[in-house]
DNA sequence: TAAGCGTGGTA
DNA sequence: TTACCAAGCTT
């Protein structure tokens, strides 16, 4: 039973809290750190009745509980649940996967952006089976070197899947427990991390690993967003930040990305009812994935030379220019793409085509109706489907 | 250590 | 429309 007259007392305005604050500040406030088993309480009683029903939270099978966290680094919620659904469908176990041309594994995620994550799924189902029987390792240092899993993803499966007792530390907890214990310089640096993950570390309760850590992330997903809804959040009682007036203060941002304008060029080299496309390295952007040739627009050059110069300097073709197919903007990490299409054809007529790649690793002459099976970037994605959608066969 | 690596949703 | 953001890892 809390202490009515302590929590009373700790509702004393902080000389650092704005006046005019509104009257959920006239809340209790207790202290976190001295309250942490009630803290653990709050939390797991939420998650128990607020908590998404998710393909990834029924059975818990390491590979599922693997799949599902590669899957969501970086990528919304509710994205990933089509994506991890005909996943299972196509790859049920991890001998499915390790069988698996990369070609369908690239297939299979295309949409979801970071193909390497993709790639480091496939190499590690291989590993698993060369090195593992088959059998997804338990010990935390054999998921970690596992190519892909790094250190949240390491703990997210020895937490979720095998129950250990170790946290769980991504964006949603960062952020839950910069407010709730008013972290005041950027998260994402030292020594503010270490500072979380300690935090992160104390509130695991014994034997509940999984139910907590999820709880922690869907409470950041569901409550404690950039925009928190203290309000309604369990922790509300706990939270220095919202004690203080500041929730909206924390995290501290880090220093952003300088977002770079870029305009680029790609054609779709037609002949004899066929397409033209290449295959992009292993490393680097879009890795191993199928593209229209084409690139950057240098200063001063028209899009339409642009275009010209980089088919023969990729594949050694001489192109012209027969249609213009409008422009597609796509964002991509650190950069804005202005990409603009065009239809092309052979500058010579009879021409036998020989390709010399300089830009990528393989290239084929496809029908329309096969670039479905490739997989593309998204905005060539974008282009295949805007030319040759309900054209196919 | 910092930059590279995607994409679509949201305000 | 632009800016910011979402269950990070690799080099």
């Amino acid at each position: 039973m809390p202490d009515r007259r302590a929590m009373l007392l700790c509702m004393d305005p902080s000389p650092s809290a704005p006046a005019g604050a509104s009257a959920d500040m006239l809340r209790p406030f207790s202290p976190p750190e001295q309250h942490i088993p009630r803290l653990r309480r709050a939390l797991l009683d939420w998650f128990a009745v607020n908590q998404r029903r998710l393909p990834w939270r029924v059975n818990y099978t390491p590979y599922e509980v693997w799949v599902s966290e590669v899957m969501l680094q970086q990528t919304q919620m509710e994205r990933g649940v089509d994506y991890f659904n005909r996943w299972m469908a196509r790859f049920p176990d991890i001998a499915a996967l390790a069988a698996a041309d990369e070609e369908a594994v690239l297939r299979q995620w295309e949409g979801l952006g970071y193909y390497s994550r993709a790639r480091h799924l496939l190499a590690a189902a291989r590993k698993i089976v060369a090195e593992h029987g088959g059998v997804f390792p338990s010990d935390l240092e054999a998921i970690r070197a596992l190519p892909g899993v790094g250190p949240y993803t390491a703990g997210a499966i020895a937490s979720i899947a095998f129950g250990e007792k170790l946290p769980c530390v991504d964006a949603n907890v960062e952020r839950v427990i910069a407010r709730v214990f008013d972290v005041d310089s950027p998260v994402k640096q030292d020594p503010a991390a270490g500072v979380v993950r300690r935090w992160a570390l104390r509130l695991v309760p014994e034997g509940r690993a999984r139910e907590h850590n999820q709880a922690m992330m869907e409470l950041g997903a569901l409550i404690c967003r950039k925009k928190p809804r203290c309000e309604v959040c369990p922790l509300a009682e706990f939270c220095i930040s919202r004690h203080l007036g500041i929730a909206e203060q924390r995290p501290v941002p880090g220093k952003r990305a300088v977002i770079k304008p870029v305009q680029a060029v790609t054609g779709v080299l037609r002949r004899a009812g066929l397409v033209f496309v290449q295959k992009r390295p292993p490393s680097g952007v879009w890795g191993n994935l199928w593209e229209f040739p084409g690139g950057r627009v240098e200063p001063g050059e028209s899009p339409e030379a642009a275009v010209v110069r980089e088919f023969m300097e990729e594949t050694a073709f001489a192109v012209r220019v027969a249609e213009t197919f409008g422009i597609i903007r796509h964002g991509y990490t650190t950069y804005r793409l202005t990409l603009h299409c065009f239809g092309l054809d052979l500058a010579a007529a009879g021409q036998t085509p020989a390709a010399q790649l300089t830009a990528a690793t393989e290239c084929r002459w496809v029908r329309p109706a096969d670039l479905e099976a490739l997989a593309m970037p998204a905005a060539h994605r974008k282009l295949a489907d805007r030319l040759f959608a309900g054209k196919n066969q």
